[in-house]
RNA sequence: GCGGAAGUAGCUCAAUUGGUAGAGCGAUAGCCUUCCAAGCUAUAGGUCGCGAGUUCGAGCCUCGUCUUCCGCUCCA
């Protein structure tokens, strides 16, 4: 199948069997924004706390969660620079169409200018974008007759602001009220917390602070389904290191999170790593761990070492000391590390784009004709431990007492995993819809059944079928989780 | 934001030169001596994206508008 129409039939099948869905779809919709179904939100749960699990119970290294709230305190994002760095102005050629960040237009243009013409073109700019003055900045392009590189016109729109972060207002009386934001990323829940944590928690270096949770974004295109939208999901967890060590963290970090990813049922060679060449302010090394998705590789999720910039904001924004006592003896000089702010090493996976990767992997048509029939069926090939329904319990006939026995079986696995019942239509069609949300696991009650307390279990990937005893199929299915 | 294409039942699509909307699948209820979709019966479901206009009459023509998709543009 086509890449682009593999995309348009999982987008389909996500709402058909319901996974996702378009947002307020009966009011024509919401751009960049989609609710998860009934399907979907237990994927999502499954993959959240496999996550969550994995981090904070399966690792070896002490890492403990939190869940800070999405509102935080608007000098939070002064601090992490999200306020200056994020909201860029932009400027579009009407000729040409193209859409310039202001910034880098005018830097472009002086770096063809003399060093002392540019750098004090430079200085005109940085003063009018400190000042917001939109209309001396279109004015200052104008003067300069700075041109499109494309239409090669100085046909401009005026200047207008992109903003990264949705903001609200807190506070009940509208003149009284605040302007807060509602967060872009995670990251700074944690890094606001990091003294509550380490004390409250008497955490020693190096630890780790996971947290699961929405972010908002305003992004200028929204594309790709799941993968780009306005409120997301984010799985994070900051790991505090002490200074000089990162290094070797970070490629600590690198190859754990190559575990997790392997034990997803997702095929090697759909990931790949890719180090960043140019790196983000507060970084010293980062690199993105992308999958093949559908429309080409894209990032999943992002493995940085951002040094102590975050923390070292929030000490000067905050005036309270970040720091780390360190008890711990530093072999060169026979004392105690002291006191100094931890590095930190960010692990930062994408929810929604993991679960639009799983659906991608999963999505299987396969021709099942024969000579006298065509047959297809579509499978959902989630692994066991993240599929959203575990076990289909399927008595052959609503009567007969078959019904009775599959309750029974039904009521006794349902303490353990999620289980779906079902008694209408022919069981061929009941395994195919099961297929389609990608069940693993079926297993059919019949007339035998009442005999030697035996029913057939059906595997979902092979169809292959197997008798075994009524009692066997609860461990058989944990067995696989 | 620009350009292109498309919007008829839950899904896939029909509706001859404009004459008052149909099929298959799906769904629901029931029947069947049923282990891999498409056996039988019945039922429900659409102001043809929305709004104007032309016409005796518009799903079909004209204009506007909204939404989606594909390219371009932008993006820590």
């Amino acid at each position: 199948m086509a890449n682009e129409n593999k995309l348009q039939a999982i987008i389909a099948h996500a709402k058909e069997y319901g996974f996702v869905f378009p947002s307020s779809e009966i009011y024509d919709g919401l751009g960049a924004v989609y609710d998860y179904g009934q399907w979907g939100v237990e994927l999502k749960r499954n993959v959240r706390d496999y996550w969550w699990r994995w981090m904070t119970q399966m690792n070896e290294q002490n890492i403990v969660g939190i869940d800070a709230a999405i509102f935080m305190h608007p000098t939070t994002w002064k601090a992490s620079g999200h306020v200056d760095n994020f909201s860029d102005p932009m400027i579009d050629n009407k000729d040409s169409k193209k859409r310039y960040r202001v910034d880098h237009l005018i830097e472009g243009f002086a770096e063809t200018l003399p060093q002392e013409q540019g750098d004090a073109l430079i200085a005109e700019m940085e003063k009018l974008i400190a000042a917001d003055d939109f209309a001396g900045l279109k004015t200052l392009i104008e003067t300069n007759k700075i041109k499109c590189a494309v239409s090669g016109t100085v046909n401009w729109t005026d200047v207008r602001q992109f903003n990264l972060m949705f903001s609200t207002e807190v506070g009940s009386v509208a003149e009284e009220s605040n302007t807060i934001y509602l967060r872009p990323e995670t990251a700074q829940g944690i890094f606001v917390n990091f003294l509550n944590v380490q004390k409250t928690a008497r955490m020693k270096i190096p630890f780790g602070i996971a947290q699961t949770g929405k972010a908002f974004r305003n992004e200028i295109v929204a594309r790709g389904f799941i993968f780009r939208m306005r409120e997301f999901e984010q799985m994070e967890m900051q790991f505090f290191v002490r200074p000089g060590t990162q290094k070797q963290w970070y490629e600590y970090w690198k190859e754990k999170r190559r575990e997790w990813h392997s034990t997803l049922g997702v095929a090697a060679d759909k990931y790949r790593f890719h180090d960043h060449v140019k790196l983000a302010h507060y970084a010293d090394a980062a690199c993105d761990i992308e999958y093949d998705f559908p429309m080409g590789f894209k990032e999943l999720e992002g493995i940085h070492s951002r040094g102590d910039f975050d923390l070292t904001q929030h000490q000067l924004y905050s005036k309270k000391k970040m720091q780390y006592f360190d008890a711990d003896i530093d072999p060169e000089t026979g004392k105690a590390y002291g006191n100094y702010i931890p590095y930190v090493i960010e692990t930062s996976i994408g929810l929604d784009r993991t679960i639009l990767m799983l659906m991608s992997e999963a999505y299987t048509e396969e021709d099942l004709s024969t000579e006298e029939k065509q047959d297809s069926r579509v499978v959902m090939k989630f692994i066991p431990k993240l599929a959203p329904i575990k076990l289909a319990v399927l008595p052959l006939m609503k009567k007969d007492g078959l019904p009775e026995i599959a309750r029974e079986l039904m009521d006794e696995c349902k303490q353990h995993f999620k289980c779906f019942y079902e008694e209408k239509d022919a069981i061929g069609k009941r395994y195919r819809r099961m297929d389609a949300i990608g069940t693993p696991f079926c297993v059919t009650i019949d007339h035998q059944s009442k005999e030697d307390q035996t029913v057939t279990i059906r595997y979902r990937d092979t169809m292959a079928q197997e008798r075994v005893h009524i009692s066997k199929v609860r461990e058989i299915v944990q067995a696989a989780l």
